[in-house]
DNA sequence: TATGAATGAGCATTCATTCAT
DNA sequence: AATGAATGAATGCTCATTCAT
């Protein structure tokens, strides 16, 4: 089952199979976490899953806590990497505001409602007491660095006029909390794939009600409430 | 089927234990349970926990599963009546409808952020994926109870013209998540205890956005915007 | 299935309840004991199986290994008076001696090879190191009541010119040897049930070589060796 | 799967434990459950009597069950190659076939009252029920493997003229019941060691009896009955 | 007498972790 | 660097047996 598994594409020199093989492992380590919790995995699951030796998990990462950790870890930052993205979108300017909170609601409620993403949320959840370190992996820092990042949009967006938030943290925390609340219910704690058209109505219901907060006079009387 | 049980006319000289035994038991599943998750809770710390041996455990509920359900279930019922107390405040109409949500948001999150609640949507949220019953036992049946208690109250409200959610039922859960979801934020994934006056300013914050968003005319101008 | 056990024909004094229940719990005991042998059976099961709760069975019975040494001794009672009476057959005299051989090991296979008997031998052969005394609650006795037995017949049968065993013990193990030892093939062990016309094959196949060994003249020559 | 262990080759230095731990522990199990019958028997016994930890045992054999089938197996291969060794001592002609008989029958009753091959009956004996495979194993495949090589060798025998077994199979079953049958009683279901004098006459005996019933006639003349 | 309830002891099995290679 | 083998420590669960009623 080994077989040839160290680095069929490696340049020639060994290092490139080291890596390949802890990366491996990390992403076995990750399926099976997120498959069975982390006190229920075992390591020779993991092992197994990464086609590798169990005393090659215990070399390359030290414990099964460590081995916890970096999964998390990596799979975190890219979660992370994808939320700021989608964030991002709201630096240009667009001229239909509406549609572009929904369009970045819709894009985060994809990210969110990843099997990813719904596993590291709930591994986080259940670990937190056990691995604190953890919170600031998945929330990228500080407080929330998406929050932050949007609130930052938000900011410049009510600079511009075009949008009255001024408190941008606090519409940036309630306008995710809107998404991402009526998204938990749905999706039963992520036990229920949400389908794509259901994510639009809910970025729409969030976006509704964010902008009957938040808007400018000008952007309420375009568009009439949407009916869900 | 045992339902009360042996001796709740015990005079007073306590008979060696059997007061309530399966009581004693659950409660002492909760909190270990709580304190260490499913997978890494020994039978053997609850009986202990509850002054009991284990085939004592074993003898009144058959697994370590069932064992976890019921106590996850006891302790859902019991914060489920305590949520659907607080929005049953909303019946009587009050005259500052604002001091009323504001009241009831309030409260809400004092049970949210109690340590029994939190460990129970921890606990559910980790081990849905094996318990997937659990998460009826939480929610209180079909979608949401809580919801849709509040939903009714809102119905109500809005018929009376003191509000204007006409979709009584996504009104409640945007209200649900615009408090659940900064408090989430805030305790840190239940991490940190919140204090009391930020609870009160998350609800306050909470109900300003909702009634920007489905209060009527009257009301948004008595008040001005809270700095938080 | 035991349904009603408690003294339904019990005169109206209270004593024969007791002695019903003891033989019911006797009965369960061995049912159990003969399905899951000595160690693996547990108290719990015999008591449900005798309709009583376990104190009742520590009550009549002291022990578990009490208990199964009674409800063996009970069970070998019966299939040794089987077995004797069998033999008893041979005492008053037949006109055809062949005959009334095969009739013999035909009813003592009958009785070899049902349910209890089966189970009988195989409880005592399990457990002989564990409770010697199993041997003589079986074998009825010093070495084998039934040998013994037969023994006597063929020494009367000898006196009498209708048989040449001068050795009438040796003779009597060789013929209950003959029909055992086949059977015993035929049945696996006793796992399966042999049909009567096989039973009776193997007792004219044993009752032809022991007459070939222990006849005397005139009888051999009246029947021809049986294809079998 | 593991087939020739570990070390055949080990020069000598035995590199702490590991010559040969898979035949350690089977042998200690067998010696074990010979003692203790297989549900009496615990783990923890064979894993100490092999000298190896617990989960040594379960590394190598996954199931107490399966360490206890391949436990038994080896053993009892071991025991058909005896027995048929013996029976091939008929192969080759002997002028005198009583004796010839006698010390094949004296042989194999050396076998059958081996500690060994007394405890492998005992055990099959015992949980055929539970482990139908044994079975097969004890009796070496489809009927009895022993049974077969002891009709072939009678058959020849017959063909040489040196018999009057026609139904070569009969004979043999009933040969080896007449030595098993006595030997059964006289050892106590294997409770109690037969010297080896009275082995010899338990042969001498079958033989006698077997001779009478199947041999021809110039054999009998030579030999007078012995007494027993 | 019969029983519901409780328990101490024990067992099969699993797992994280470490050697020796 | 990678691995087959081995182990100490737990864990879920069962059972014979005993109280208190």
């Amino acid at each position: 089952m080994t077989g040839a598994s160290t680095s069929e594409a490696s340049g020639g020199k060994a290092p490139r199979g080291r890596i390949d093989k802890r990366q491996a492992i990390l992403e076995a380590a990750f399926t099976v976490f997120a498959r069975e919790g982390y006190a229920n995995a075992c390591v020779k699951q993991i092992a197994a899953e990464a086609n590798v030796a169990k005393p090659t998990v215990y070399n390359h990462l030290n414990d099964k806590a460590n081995l916890f950790r970096q999964a998390i870890e990596v799979v975190a930052e890219k979660a992370m990497a994808e939320n700021l993205a989608v964030m991002e979108r709201l630096a240009s300017p667009k001229p239909d505001l509406r549609a572009a909170l929904e369009d970045v609601g819709h894009r985060f409620l994809l990210c969110y409602s990843s099997d990813e993403s719904t596993a590291l949320r709930r591994l986080a959840y259940a670990e937190v007491s056990r691995f604190p370190e953890l919170m600031g992996a998945v929330r990228g820092g500080g407080t929330n660095r998406v929050t932050e990042a949007l609130a930052d949009r938000l900011a410049r967006l009510t600079l511009d006029g075009r949008l009255g938030a001024n408190d941008p943290a606090l519409a940036a925390e309630q306008f995710i909390a809107l998404l991402t609340g009526p998204m938990e219910t749905r999706s039963g704690f992520g036990t229920t794939k949400v389908p794509d058209d259901e994510l639009r109505s809910l970025a729409r219901a969030a976006v509704h009600t964010f902008l009957q907060a938040f808007g400018t006079a000008d952007i309420d009387i375009t568009v009439p409430a949407p009916s869900f």
